[in-house]
DNA sequence: ATAGAGGTCACTTTGAGTGT
DNA sequence: ACACTCAAAGTGACCTCTAT
């Protein structure tokens, strides 16, 4: 049996096909009891999603035609949680990436939780230093990681000395505001750790024939990130 | 008559708190 | 760690009222 959470969704879901519902419709597509879709769709309501009711014959739910809603359901501290997180991420970042996302969060709730939303970002300052972020390169870290690819990039060390890597991606960090990338160095042969606003043309390249993917030498990254970055930190590449 | 709205009651489930 | 108790929440059944 869903969660009456789940059991929301669903039923949101339902609702945002455009079609009229019938209770006893409605009940047989989530397997509850049609007083249990009614009290459903009074929690929606309380929610602020407008789903209109017709009593008498040929009565049914319908969600307000105008009405447009992502199958989004948060409840208000799940709300505060994530406009907190975001706040902590526009926080340390020099562009309005994280701004526009709250904004568009903001957009899609349902009333009662946008002044949630909008109340704990008022309520809540975070200070930090910014840095700026390259969200290309970013993307195309992750985008290798994923599908186990090589990372072929132009890069630039603290000293002011240009080369040329081909790595083997394993992590992206953030760290005080600065995103650095975990990687095994195929021609060094061994763990770098670079930051990546000094990465310049990152792309992707295939593994040569054959490789074998360097596992992380320790089993716990988050250890080593916790206990080791400070020091590796000071001797990024 | 049909169908949504909503109140009440009993039962079940779940999680927190407490004692051993 | 485990068992037990208790309160809160969720659910289903039953009911009455209202609108068509």
């Amino acid at each position: 049996m869903d969660s009456p959470s789940a059991r929301s969704l669903r039923l949101l879901a339902l609702l945002q096909t455009g079609h009229r519902w019938t209770v006893a419709d409605l009940s047989r597509r989530l397997e509850v009891a049609p007083r249990t879709v009614r009290r459903d769709v009074a929690r929606l309501r309380m929610l602020g999603y407008d789903i209109q009711s017709h009593p008498g014959p040929g009565g049914a739910y319908v969600l307000a035609p105008s009405i447009k809603i992502p199958p989004l359901l948060l409840d208000a501290d799940e709300v505060c949680a994530l406009v907190t997180g975001l706040l902590i991420l526009e926080a340390g970042l020099a562009d309005d990436s994280a701004t526009t996302v709250r904004a568009k969060l903001e957009r899609l709730l349902p009333p009662s939780l946008r002044q949630r939303a909008v109340a704990a970002a008022a309520a809540t300052q975070v200070l930090t230093a910014t840095h700026a972020v390259d969200w290309p390169a970013l993307g195309m870290i992750a985008d290798t990681i994923a599908v186990g690819q090589h990372l072929g990039f132009a890069y630039t060390d603290q000293h002011g000395h240009a080369s040329n890597r081909i790595v083997q991606p394993y992590r992206k960090v953030l760290r005080h505001g600065i995103w650095y990338l975990v990687a095994y160095d195929t021609q060094r042969e061994d763990w770098r750790l670079f930051r990546i606003d000094r990465v310049h043309e990152p792309e992707p390249r295939t593994p040569a024939p054959g490789y074998e993917a360097h596992p992380f030498p320790d089993e716990s990254i988050h250890r080593w990130l916790i206990t080791d970055f400070g020091r590796a930190a000071q001797h990024v590449n």
